[in-house]
DNA sequence: GTCTATAACGAGATAGAC
DNA sequence: GTCTATCTCGTTATAGAC
């Protein structure tokens, strides 16, 4: 793998599991095997590293959404496949990094939000297209607009996974995702 | 208000605006007016410090969720009573302490993560017995155990908070408590 | 209880050789 | 592209005077 992406990797799951705040160049360094003034020649500021990462994971989260979408499933079963996501984010022992970041939010250079912002935009898009189709397929059952359901989904989701890093609890997490899906079904 | 109060209203404040690692003893120093070196008269590491924070939250959480119970409310008017406290919360620019230091755990003196553990605890504790009660009076419809459904609100409402940071969005917040809420409903 | 002074360390970032 | 060396600043924490 060629330096550039070993630092985005190494620095992606520093984000994830540690926080913008709580991670250095050193930590990197240290990890990808060259010392921390060569970092500053891929990526001259924190900033600017961080800004790449947060592209770079909304491209991958693109490709999952794609490819979930293209898959010959039912609505539900997308459902479940975008909550398999958080699942394995879990697993990995990190937080989503959209949302570590959310929190981070008021110590972060600026210039980040408005990707951060599209990140959280896409997965809502992506949720209220999939959960209109349900509803319209008779599939799902839904107490508001489409819309609402996908901000609650990916509220729960990214909470679920919050709380589960400090509980540890992960059948928690799984028993949440299920009830949420399950919520939704006719004759829950 | 005492010195030792004012030091941990400032650091509540701190930590939930922008987290254990985004604050310093200098920027409580500033804001109490007094010097760095003689906060740890009062509180001798960050962590005793922020130790004595989580357990003055979950003290000042147990009050609001007593006042709560004792109120001669329906079961849903006491659910929308414990989410205004979130309202509150995203009013005041600020995360749930708990969700904050959640997903900073990684990083945290392990010796922090009992208590921290109990703040969950107990806000699952309170919401299932809402729930529990609510569904003997034919109140709430539940589609799965009330512990369940109690873990899930909890999720969706830090994820609702987390989520209303990066996007600015109070709206989308105040819409999926609603949902939250109705959806629980009979006849929803 | 609050101060000054300072220790000891780590952070992000830069200069310039190779 | 990677290195050594260094700068500047901020961090938590301690010592000891008042």
């Amino acid at each position: 793998m060629e330096m550039r992406d070993q630092i985005l990797a190494s620095a992606q799951r520093l984000v994830q599991q540690r926080g913008f705040n709580g991670f250095s160049y050193a930590d990197i360094a240290d990890e990808v095997g060259i010392r921390k003034a060569s970092l500053h020649h891929y990526f001259p500021t924190k900033t600017d590293l961080v800004l790449t990462l947060v592209e770079v994971y909304t491209a991958q989260l693109e490709a999952e959404l794609l490819r979930i979408s293209n898959a010959p499933s039912p609505a539900n079963a997308k459902l479940r496949a975008y909550a398999e996501i958080y699942h394995g984010t879990l697993e990995s022992g990190r937080m989503c990094l959209g949302g570590m970041l959310a929190t981070e939010s008021l110590t972060l250079d600026p210039a980040l939000l408005p990707s951060l912002k599209r990140f959280f935009a896409r997965n809502t898009e992506w949720l209220t297209e999939i959960l209109a189709v349900g509803h319209v397929q008779h599939l799902f059952v839904l107490t508001g607009s489409a819309a609402d359901h996908a901000r609650m989904l990916l509220s729960a989701l990214q909470g679920a996974l919050l709380i589960a890093r400090a509980t540890g609890d992960h059948a928690a997490f799984d028993m949440t995702v299920s009830l949420l899906i399950s919520g939704l079904l006719r004759k829950g």
